[in-house]
DNA sequence: TATCTAATCGTAACCATTACAATTACATCT
DNA sequence: AGATGTAATTGTAATGGTTACGATTAGATA
């Protein structure tokens, strides 16, 4: 997902290009290579505009999150994002606790127990896998 | 895990049975149906001692979660807790977004994963299903 | 350019969690 | 039972991420 195409899908849903909005967009594809607290988020935009407010940050990160531009998730108490993975199917995510970089894992538990969970309605999931990567070993 | 076992297990690492981390345990043995968030504990415990601090109620739960009498999960940026299950081996569950009641699901997918992840140190992972039990449908 | 509305700013409130000094209670030993 | 040592609790305040909101600004469209 790059930038532009990222943009027009909003600018369909009626929300405009906003310089805020385009940095925001600017520091995940910068550094897409793993999950990104909110606050990092908002100290790399201060660089920029330093008057920005949580109020522009947070609701632009669940904008984006909201309209699958981004993915979302909590560690450590704190509100991560990264780019939507959406160059291939439905997966989950190795997590490295030292430098947060992600590593895909083709592989979703919820084929597996569709069956044990009858009369049940799923409506999300999360699989996570912590650890260190390579490169902080 | 019934209360006794859990103070004995305790005591033997040098803790000491008192009131409040008594009635903490009974509160998880009386609904150990689900989740239980810790706002709600601090609440029920007040009843009958309505000065306990917040101190008391945190650091009961992170020794009784370290100790593994209790496993815990974070669910809409709260922490929650429940009894270990220690009746049956490794497994995750189904957390109903209703009542927080837990299925157990028989299944870790991290089975399926190791050898996808040569060279990453793993040393965690979560695996949750969300939806509604069927009392909530 | 006028207008409409989304978006931002500045700031404060909110809320779960964490921290800590002073006090109290538990367990053990004599 | 009383003294002692240490864990545990209390009371309260601080912390930190997140949320909220009125006033202002800036895109987009005609």
């Amino acid at each position: 997902m790059n930038i532009e195409k990222a943009i027009n899908k909003l600018k369909e849903k009626g929300y405009k290009r906003t310089k805020q909005r385009e940095r925001i967009l600017e520091i995940f594809s910068e550094q897409d290579q793993g999950y990104i607290p909110a606050k990092t988020i908002l100290k790399e935009i201060q660089k920029d505009f330093p008057g920005v407010s949580y109020d522009t940050i947070y609701r632009n990160l669940y904008l984006l999150a909201e309209e699958q531009v981004l993915e979302s998730t909590e560690l450590d108490g704190e509100k991560h994002f990264r780019f939507h993975c959406d160059t291939h199917g439905h997966h989950h995510h190795f997590i490295c606790t030292g430098c947060g970089k992600t590593k895909a894992v083709e592989f979703c538990p919820m084929d597996k127990i569709a069956q044990s969970l009858d009369g049940y309605a799923v409506d999300d999931h999360k699989f996570e896998i912590y650890g260190k990567c390579p490169g902080c070993l």
